[in-house]
DNA sequence: ATAATACCTATAGTAACTATAGGTATTATC
DNA sequence: GATAATACCTATAGTTACTATAGGTATTAT
């Protein structure tokens, strides 16, 4: 195999994700449909590696297939004007600084159990109290 | 309606989810099955509407509703020990810190496109680049 | 040369919702 | 107090994002 050029099972490694989801993605146009061996087997660049790792962060990230493709549109559209990927740039910032402020507090609960902990059963587990009892806005709408 | 008892439609607007997502986690064994009127409609209270809260942040975030069910296990199991407590909170911990250090990438990447944009189009875009092309571990073990 | 492995398409199955149909409760208005 | 609007009920079918299987061809290792 020439160097630069991978089948879709050492895609699938790099990215850490099974060879059916790299298949899925074609069809769900969020890869390209990539060259292919002269007996028709799929051969990959290290942009596609790439492009499939962000792919699967963002999925673990809990961003939708659409929402991907909005982030993928920002990277493909190379027509768009800066403000409108600026624009773009900043619902999507949005979207993330608040999963961020999620994340944290869940961590910070965690380590509190991790530390507070001492030993015997837990009692009065304040983990659903610390968590979450805010903000109830969760309609927020997906930036796409 | 008594204060402290509401219906499925008011539990479901604090949460910002749908109707038929509360129905389907109480199936799922998520929600633990709520009283019911004499007539046989549920009837949930404060602490159900944290419950749900926390689980539509935790499936926001990207935690399978197994994962949520290991972390709701470590409110609902009083006879867990600390210790066992403690290990598994360690292991979401460990879980949570990945997902955050993914989402301050996206943050930073997002953050550069929005001031770095200075105008016309975007000829060579950095996000794939910037984003992601690192630690290609990403076969972490769900930490249910 | 041939066996093991990796790839191909097409299709069926699963997880986590989401929508619909057909019917009963609750609430609001006259 | 009748009735209309809305919210609820169960059961079931549909959607999204994969995941697995079947039956067959390519590539690689021995």
């Amino acid at each position: 195999m020439a160097k630069g050029h991978m089948a879709i099972g050492a895609l699938a490694r790099i990215a850490g994700c099974k060879v059916e989801t790299v298949r899925y993605y074609e069809l769900a146009k969020l890869m390209h449909p990539p060259e292919r061996s002269p007996a028709g087997q799929r051969r990959y660049t290290e942009i596609d590696a790439k492009r499939l790792s962000f792919i699967r962060r963002a999925r673990n990230l809990g961003f939708s297939i659409e929402e991907v493709r909005g982030l993928l549109a920002m990277v493909d559209d190379q027509e768009h004007s800066c403000d409108s990927v600026r624009a773009t740039a900043l619902s999507h910032l949005q979207n993330v600084q608040q999963r961020l402020a999620d994340l944290r507090t869940m961590e910070s609960v965690l380590g509190d159990m991790i530390s507070e902990c001492t030993g015997g059963t837990v009692p009065d587990c304040p983990i659903l109290d610390a968590l979450f009892s805010d903000h109830p806005e969760d309609n927020r709408a997906p930036s796409i």
